[in-house]
DNA sequence: ATGCTTGACATTTGATCAAAAAGCAATATT
DNA sequence: AATATTGCTTTTTGATCAAATGTCAAGCAT
């Protein structure tokens, strides 16, 4: 007689875990820029909540290295440079082709197509939002297939901590020159060819980064937090 | 003239990095049991502080997998299964080897063989704690070598899930039958030989996780959590 | 004019409190 | 006797407040 629970998944989830998929969502998908700094009352007001839960979300984010917490007390969206991105490219070379291998014949190809689709047309409407959505929706429908829990939220914690930064580099280039490795991983998958299907996501992760390494450096990391 | 900056490394940090220390310590080195259920409020009172700082640090070990949270609210140290420590140990394999790689030109060996001094007198005394405390010791001195400041905290991350389960069976087994897989590496370290030092990192954690999978379950995983 | 000190401001930190949610046990009903 | 409901207790959650600490700029002295 009585429903109690409401359908909509949005509800019900406290503050903090709200905020942290907030926060995360802006990390990989381009709110936040290398460099900036973040205050904890400064998420406050911008949500409308008090400082409790914004500690927990931002210390997980801490603890995942999305934010980095300089010894005093400023935290800030990590800043990239050579030695980093070299750490984050090397993890994820070893983790990610081993995700696809595990997750070969589990995953649900349809959908990986209906993604690619989508990145198709977000690279044709040069949408880097759209892209860099589609890109990170086809990998982790491929990764979650594994089973993996461990290495997927490892695969979670490396992207969060390259996203600010890719963002920063595709908004330069846009996505003209964007090859796209996905319909090779596609049939590698189709014909249950593993090592095809981790040579097309090895392929994907390097020259991601790789066009990023031949890109000049961001020169002015301002610290421009929109107290709007 | 004035030095109001203590010596003391221990004062001045906040109360929620201290527990998060004194936390890690004791999932690392035996205080906590898989499947142990951990109440906010019953660290509170434990550590006599406030559940503030707390929840910071619980989330952080949330965070890195140290600690499993139920969807509901319930947490608790991670029980451990078979797909659990094989996946573990396939993501240590990759990254540790890694690790030893990077650090080969920068470890200090002195320091190395007076941990691996310590551990034998562990081995010989069979101190399960000592033990453990020596060969994490070691291997996180060979890592640290490394300067990859990512994989470090990745495998940390690792060791922290796996730590409380091999308490347990190294609880039962003893430090009998640990064979020594440190001087290989050191010596392979002394002769640069990079093959070498990553074949006697790949078998201690082989051999390790091995003995680990050849015990019995842990049958009753009793949630004592000491009210004392 | 330059360097140091001081004070105002911003930010974090930790405790406390009220409210919501969940677990648990006891009771009642079939 | 078994199950469902109810009410109590425990636990989490989010807000607020006071204190500690750090940052930054302005002013003073040399």
């Amino acid at each position: 007689m009585d429903l109690p629970q409401q359908d909509l998944d949005d509800v019900n989830v406290p503050t903090h875990e709200r905020l942290y998929r907030d926060l995360k969502e802006g990390l990989l998908f381009g709110q936040f820029r290398p460099g900036m700094s973040v205050t904890l009352q400064g998420i406050a007001d911008e949500h409308q909540v008090s400082l409790t839960p914004v500690r927990e979300a931002i210390r997980r984010l801490v603890a995942e290295g999305a934010l980095e917490m300089h010894g005093n007390r400023r935290i800030s969206v990590p800043e990239m440079d050579e030695t980093r991105i070299e750490e984050l490219l090397a993890v994820r070379l070893m983790l990610e082709p081993e995700l696809a291998k595990r997750a070969i014949d589990n995953v649900d190809v349809k959908l990986l197509r209906a993604i690619d689709d989508q990145m198709d047309k977000a690279i044709e409407e040069g949408s880097v939002d759209d892209y860099l959505k589609c890109n990170f929706a086809f990998h982790f429908a491929l990764y979650r297939a594994s089973n993996a829990s461990i290495m997927i939220s490892m695969a979670e914690s490396l992207w969060l901590q390259m996203a600010p930064y890719m963002r920063v580099v595709c908004g330069r280039v846009g996505t003209s020159n964007l090859e796209d490795q996905h319909k090779r991983a596609i049939s590698a998958i189709e014909s249950k060819n593993v090592r095809a299907l981790q040579a097309a996501i090895i392929e994907d992760v390097s020259s991601g980064a790789a066009f990023v390494r031949t890109t000049p450096q961001s020169e002015n990391s301002t610290n421009l937090i929109d107290k709007s």
